[in-house]
DNA sequence: CTCTAATATTAACAGCGTTAAGTAAAACAA
DNA sequence: TTGTTTTACTTAACGCTGTTAATATTAGAG
């Protein structure tokens, strides 16, 4: 590619470029092979380039974290609004469908739940207005409709939505780092997971 | 040091005080801090050096694994051998055992259950008799035993052992990455999740 | 005292994220 | 059209990383 076509380029729609590049190299590649030096490579620019669209690593792998929350978040308002009937229920599928977007982005998972760097504390990603606090309060909503329903012992809320969060975190957690998983026998191990869970909490 | 003195030395001795400086620094800065260039000016030899003492930064970081697996694995049989007569009780003691051990050692359970490089594949897990083969046959059998009493429901033994673990590497993960969360916190945590475990799985 | 084997070091390679400084082209002003 | 400013990008560099090859130093054996 030439200088000339280079140049002739909105930021915003370059922005858009990187980062899909990025998200291409990133979920086929992993975070151990995903560099910046590679991704500019890959782009066809040198690596400063990249920092002239993104504040740095961490900011450009946070935005592919977002894209991937986006989703997921739109997905579980519609689990959400089609299955209003049985709150548990709703809980159940909407957990499964948390460890099934786990187990297909193991990647995106990854690095938003078991790495410090890109999402910081607490307080960073509320001030970020990250889509993760989005969907913490899908789930506290939930939680809270089921013990509301009587169908769930009235444990404290937030420890429930901890418990429920922390078992997909396992989940995925092993199925990345532990041996070679097939896939279909994670789908066994999340379902007795979260069913175990919810027998266990029912009133 | 001069090195005269750094000289005087018993292979076997000195591979000791390596591990044991590794692991004083790895324990106290973590995963990220922790370069075998800092580790080596900790002791005050040359970085090559350690190399001539463990093949590479995965071996030195395994063996660290390892002491504490050890340490974790003695208190485990502990555990069986001092609480014998209900199994389920037992197995919720361990479990807790577990996910304290964790709490209170997040760098080593980081490495052992969330980095891929330093203990591979499970094959390659078994070749080298790692101590973690061992503690897994102990939650097993452990599981084995609520079963054969008729205390939990007959799900597959490793499906259970599965979801068990998990939930502690769940609330390690969350703990380690999460927000800066009170330990007491994550104690209740860790207590109510087990406990809806155990009372999903009993017949 | 010399030779060998063990032990430790220096120098180097290839990679990383990131920043400072420099360049070339485009956009704008006169 | 000419001159100037702004924008977009690159090259060079810093200070890290794990690791290897080649080299130096030393201890002990003969």
């Amino acid at each position: 590619m030439g200088v000339k076509e280079k140049r002739a380029r909105y930021k915003e729609e370059f922005r858009r470029d990187i980062l899909g590049a990025a998200r291409e190299f990133f979920i086929h590649e992993g975070y151990e092979k995903f560099s910046m030096r590679r991704l500019a490579e890959k782009i066809d620019y040198s690596p400063t380039t990249i920092y002239l669209y993104f504040k740095n690593k961490d900011d450009l792998l946070f935005a592919i974290c977002e894209e991937f929350f986006g989703h997921f978040s739109a997905q579980l308002n519609r689990i959400r609004t089609v299955l209003p009937r049985d709150p548990v229920e709703t809980l159940r599928q909407a957990l499964l469908y948390l460890m099934n977007f786990g187990l297909e982005n193991p990647n995106q998972y990854k690095l938003i739940f078991f790495t410090k760097s890109v999402y910081g504390t607490r307080e960073e990603l509320v001030e970020r207005g990250s889509m993760a606090r989005n969907t913490y309060f899908a789930f506290k909503e939930m939680v809270q409709e089921c013990i509301n329903s009587g169908k769930l012992r009235e444990v404290d809320v937030e420890v429930m939505v901890d418990t429920l969060v922390i078992a997909s975190h396992g989940l995925i957690a092993k199925t990345i780092y532990g041996a070679a998983v097939p896939k279909d026998r994670s789908g066994i191990v999340a379902l007795t997971l979260v069913d175990a869970l919810l027998i266990g909490y029912r009133k």
